[in-house]
RNA sequence: GGGCCCGUAGCUUAGCCUGGUGGAGCGUUCGGCUGAUAACCGAAAGGUCCUGGGUUCAAAUCCCAGCGGGCCCA
């Protein structure tokens, strides 16, 4: 026995949205939940962790969060057992650098002099920690139901040993190898940087020269090259020409100079007029000559070079787009010259150290940072002439993402996974997994066409440390994939306060071929191999494997666009390397989330809005039902003006449970006695109608949800409860729940709009647990007391197929449509919809719509406000509009002359007889009184349509609407009626009384006209109003029979209305 | 320079896959309705559906080229 809570008036969701979380965390509803899943079929989904340089989630992280809260729900009402755990890629240079910054360090090598590696790493740790717990705390307050406990960190011993696992696996597959590598190099940080890590381009400007490479033993003859980093000069080796182009030796005062012909026009008339062409020839006539290179004299070691200072070939890296058709060659600055410098034998040099500044070998460079040094070189180049033309120009260059140090390129030795050659795999195994939307497979490919070899090695602190082993006496290398396999080696236990460095570089042990000591390589891993093996290493795969195995493979993730380089990438390449597969089943790719004029939302923009401003202003549910409600793989425009919509919206489903609940507990309904099934007999179109719409909007969300287009469930949802239900079923359903006492008709209201509110609850709850829950709370479970103690705990609902039933949303469909052309037709007329009006005419040869009249006659009739409806065929229309000819005088007047007054006066007269048959005819014989036969035809008269007096007629595409608005003085009465209940309404609202309060009513008519019509409809005034007592005077204003009193204006007339409290 | 996505009313956008009279909300103005509503209904104003070509009886929709924005890559 029970009956639905009252709620609050207002929507107040930063009241109660705190409330419900307290009620989440006292009666631990999350984990209840967790508990009884156990045992249900698996749902894995992995958490795309999270970098936490900072503890405040940006907007977009937040609308990344809140999506995949929504799936997790919505699996978990499905009876799934999901996996839920959070993560954070704690490890990294961000990190790094931060502690860098808080410790106002400036070089790396300040980190081992000025605070040593230990605490160094200890401070990285409290931050990556402190920013990931304040992350949690925000992401929970975001109704994110996550396991925030027991977050998977990718910084703890058994991560790391997880990790290591697959550096193993790959060293045993053959696949690890050290190597000279070319990559790019940040000089601040002093590491590699992989290619996913180039991500910021700066516009730098740089030089931009033609230099002149004299050919050995030809004087006066010259190979024209152009580069735009003078620094790598010192690093010639080669230079590269096209094979199959034509290249040309041009006469430039004086000196013969070579390049490519197509060139010529943009390269040579940069620096000089005239010019002559002497000869042309395919590139690969080139090949084999020697020149001198240009730094000989200033880099000692360019003369000690053997095979090299030669032109070689190449087809793939010779555009005829740019430069000179000449390509100079730095195989250590370069990957394509390292690539075909390999190819030739040539040697490779790189007289760069870590911090970006010339070595010894660099001869007088010596010592200078690369970009300053490109002043002084070109200025050598210009006194030795050989430089042809110089200038400057701006274009995009790769910058450090953390530090924005300008990048260089350098061939170094580092360790890396050979995956380049398993291409073919990588796309096979991209090709079996699910995108959403499908087109992310087709980018996903497009990256995996550019898949290189993984350089892993990072040369800094803060990391997995590289479980390398090293014999500095032979070089036997141990690779290591287990914590037990050290100890083995050690022969002892490992008492390490963890895995990071320093502490794991001081384990040591005999090397099994020559005895000597083993030392730990000094590199750590790149973070992306951390968040790459999360799939297995959050599961303590493999020191423990039953979990991964009962729980893999991933079913679902989900992150933005550009993660397709990165983590979706990684994981792939993880799992391919590890386990031979695609760990996950399907990936969900979402959009970014820009400002509202489309660019990127930064603090340092100025445009950042952070989640909690929006939460302080709307509440969570606002930013939750506006984030979901995006189109999730396009980016998304924040937009304060959509996000008020949207509250507006949810306010709008307050209101219609404020509605319920308000009704439904002062007539004490009780949905246990009362159910559906109970009223079944009672049952009216109207609520077989939402019925029928909410089954289907069951079916449809579900199919959106199982599709994970949270975005059109979402609209579906705002759909459903605004227009069907607050717009349009609680307006068809306003008399039957008024009527007071114990009605069969109001009970089947209430079963129908009870289930209807219920379920829906269930289905918003993924989208909007906050208001969903509080509505639960406060309306249903007082009713129902024996169901679950949180919302989120109910199955999600399944379609009642029987209640779908298309053609009455057909017909309803019409309905709506005639009462807006009603509504319409009163607009013209001025006739307010309180005035009853005797009939509604449905002009119409469909089916359909005389079906939907019948079924729905009652409804028409209240929301048009007739007396009666009425249904005929549209030939009738001539009986409500008829033609009329007017005559068109200025083709009457000259044709006729002084015939025309009467012509005009006939037509006038019989202007719809003249227009009916003219229409038919096309010309009508008249005679005129004068006897004259006058033939009119189209040109003589113009036809226009008109109502009949009394009508109004409006199309609809299958007929008309007519309204009849004729009404005697019993309707205006019944109106005026209307008009004074409406005030009172309105009165009783302003007092603030209870709905169910009766009151005394006295109302000062005008004239004693008022006063009778008045009278004739006391009873409904009464009933409406909830009225004991009512009198009525006639002049007396001012006389206040009470304290709380009005004049009101009603179409011209004074009503002075005055309410009594009981 | 390459790949992918987006471009529709002042703003936010649906429609595009599968061609057939371009819709909605916000905002403005006027009118109406209202004992759930911070609502709602009607009317008016507001559109080169980014531009240009093509296919077609017919293009916002399909194709090609370009422009602008975003992401990724080089």
């Amino acid at each position: 026995m029970g009956k639905p809570g009252r709620l609050e008036k207002t929507y107040m969701p930063q009241v109660f949205e705190e409330d419900v979380m307290k009620l989440w965390d006292t009666e631990e509803i999350y984990e209840e939940i967790r508990a009884k899943s156990i045992g249900k079929p698996k749902f894995y989904f992995l958490d795309g962790p999270p970098y936490p340089s900072s503890g405040v989630p940006h907007i977009g992280t937040a609308w990344n969060k809140v999506l995949k809260d929504a799936i997790i729900r919505y699996k978990r009402m499905k009876g799934f057992w999901v996996w839920d755990k959070p993560g954070y890629d704690t490890h990294g240079l961000p990190i790094e650098v931060a502690v860098e910054k808080n410790l106002r360090l400036k070089t790396k090598k300040d980190i081992v002099e000025k605070v040593g590696i230990s605490s160094f790493i200890d401070e990285c740790r409290k931050l990556a920690l402190c920013n990931a717990t304040e992350m949690s705390a925000n992401f929970k307050d975001l109704g994110v139901s996550l396991d925030w406990k027991n977050p998977y960190y990718t910084l703890t011993s058994s991560y790391i040993e997880s990790a290591w696992w697959l550096i193993k696996r790959a060293w045993e597959k053959g696949l690890l190898s050290r190597g000279l590598k070319v990559v790019w190099w940040c000089p601040r940080c002093e590491t590699v940087l992989s290619d996913y890590e180039v991500t910021e381009y700066r516009e730098l400007s740089d030089p931009s020269i033609y230099v002149m490479f004299p050919v050995k033993g030809r004087p006066g003859e010259y190979l024209l090259v152009w580069t735009t980093t003078p620094w790598t000069l010192p690093a010639n080796v080669a230079l590269m020409v096209h094979p199959d182009l034509t290249y040309v030796e041009v006469d430039v005062g004086g000196k013969k100079v070579i390049l490519l012909k197509e060139r010529v026009g943009a390269v040579i008339s940069r620096a000089v007029e005239e010019y002559r062409i002497l000869r042309e020839f395919p590139g690969r006539a080139l090949l084999g000559i020697e020149y001198i290179p240009p730094l000989l004299e200033e880099v000692p070691l360019q003369g000690k070079l053997k095979n090299s200072h030669k032109v070689v070939l190449s087809d793939k890296y010779v555009k005829p787009t740019e430069g000179t058709g000449i390509v100079h060659m730095a195989p250590g600055h370069g990957e394509e010259d390292y690539e075909v410098a390999k190819e030739y034998g040539l040697p490779i040099i790189c007289p760069v150290d870590e911090r970006g500044e010339f070595t010894v070998e660099a001869g007088k460079y010596n010592g200078l940072s690369v970009r300053e040094a490109n002043k002084i070189i070109i200025g050598d180049l210009k006194k030795k002439n050989l430089l042809f033309y110089s200038e400057t120009i701006v274009h995009r260059y790769p910058v450090c993402w953390r530090c924005k140090t300008p990048l260089v390129l350098r061939a170094t030795v580092q360790w890396y996974i050979r995956v380049s050659n398993l291409k073919e795999r990588f796309i096979e195994e991209a090709e079996k997994v699910e995108w959403i939307p499908q087109w992310a497979l087709m980018r996903f490919k497009n990256w995996l066409k550019e898949l290189r070899d993984w350089v892993v090695s990072r040369q800094r602190y803060w990391g997995i440390p590289l479980p390398i082993w090293e014999c500095s006496k032979c070089g036997n290398i141990a690779v290591i994939g287990s914590l037990k396999e050290l100890e083995r080696l050690v022969g002892a236990p490992i008492n390490l306060r963890d895995l990071h460095r320093p502490w794991v570089d001081q384990i040591t042990f005999k090397c099994s071929k020559c005895g000597n000591s083993m030392k730990r390589v000094e590199d750590v891993l790149d973070v992306w191999f951390d968040s790459g093996v999360a799939f297995y290493a959050s599961l303590g795969y493999p020191m423990n494997k039953d979990l991964f195995e009962k729980l893999e493979p991933v079913d679902f993730i989900t992150e933005g666009h550009d993660q397709i380089a990165g983590w979706f990438f990684s994981l792939l390449r993880a799992g391919i390397i590890g386990f031979n597969r695609a760990p996950y089943k399907c990936v969900l790719m979402h959009g970014y989330m820009l400002d509202e004029h489309g660019r990127e939302m930064h603090k340092s923009l100025g445009n950042y809005v952070a989640p909690t401003e929006v939460v302080e202003k709307y509440g969570r549910d606002t930013l939750r039902f506006w984030l979901l409600q995006n189109t999730i793989w396009e980016d998304a425009r924040f937009n304060w003006r959509s996000i008020e919509q949207v509250f507006r919206d949810l306010h709008i489903l307050w209101n219609v449970y404020v509605f319920a609940s308000t009704y439904m507990n002062i007539d004490g309904y009780d949905p246990l006695k009362h159910g559906l099934e109970d009223v079944e007999e009672n049952i009216q179109p109207e609520d077989r109608w939402i019925l029928s719409r909410l089954n289907r909007l069951i079916r449809e969300s579900s199919e959106c949800m199982e599709k994970y287009h949270v975005h059109e469930a979402t609209r579906m949802l705002r759909e459903f409860i605004v227009e069907d239900v607050s717009h349009w079923y609680i307006r068809l359903i306003r008399r039957r729940i008024w009527v007071e006492g114990e009605d069969p008709l109001k009970d089947s209201a209430y079963a129908t709009l009870y289930e209807v509110l219920k379920k829906y609850l269930i289905l918003l709850a993924p989208i909007a647990p906050f208001i969903t829950e509080k509505l639960y709370q406060e309306m249903i479970r007082p009713a129902e007391p024996n169901l679950p103690k949180s919302i989120h705990m109910l199955e999600w609902p399944d379609v009642e197929e029987k209640w779908i039933n298309e053609r009455l949303e057909n017909l309803m469909n019409i309905i709506r449509e005639i009462v807006e052309l009603s509504a319409s037709a009163r607009m013209r007329r001025k006739i307010k919809m309180r005035q009853p009006l005797p009939v509604v005419y449905l002009l119409t040869d469909e089916d359909d719509v005389k079906e939907a009249a019948s079924v729905f006659k009652r409804i028409l009739m209240e929301q048009v406000n007739v007396k009666n409806v009425s249904v005929m065929g549209r030939a009738e229309l001539s009986r409500f509009r008829v033609k009329r000819a007017k005559p068109r005088i200025s083709v009457i007047g000259p044709e006729l002359r002084g015939l025309a007054p009467q012509v005009i006066a006939f037509i006038n007269e019989n202007s719809r007889e003249i227009a009916e048959k003219i229409e038919r005819e096309g010309e009508v014989e008249v005679m005129l009184q004068s006897g004259e036969r006058i033939v009119i035809s189209e040109k003589h008269v113009e036809i226009t349509e008109e109502d009949v007096e009394h009508y109004v007629v409006q199309e609809a595409p299958w007929g008309y609407v007519i309204l009849d608005v004729r009404f005697d003085w019993r309707a205006r009465a019944e109106g005026l009626a209307r008009d004074i209940v409406r005030r009172v309404q309105y009165m009783r609202k302003e007092m603030d009384l209870p709905v169910e309060a009766y009151i005394k009513l006295h109302v000062v008519c005008p004239d004693s006209e008022s006063r009778k019509m008045l009278e004739e409809f006391k009873d409904y005034i009464c009933e409406e109003t909830r009225t004991r007592e009512f009198s009525i005077s006639v002049g007396d204003y001012g006389k206040r029979y009470g304290d709380y009193c009005k004049d009101w204006d009603i179409d011209g007339k004074i009503f002075e209305i005055t309410v009594l409290v009981e």
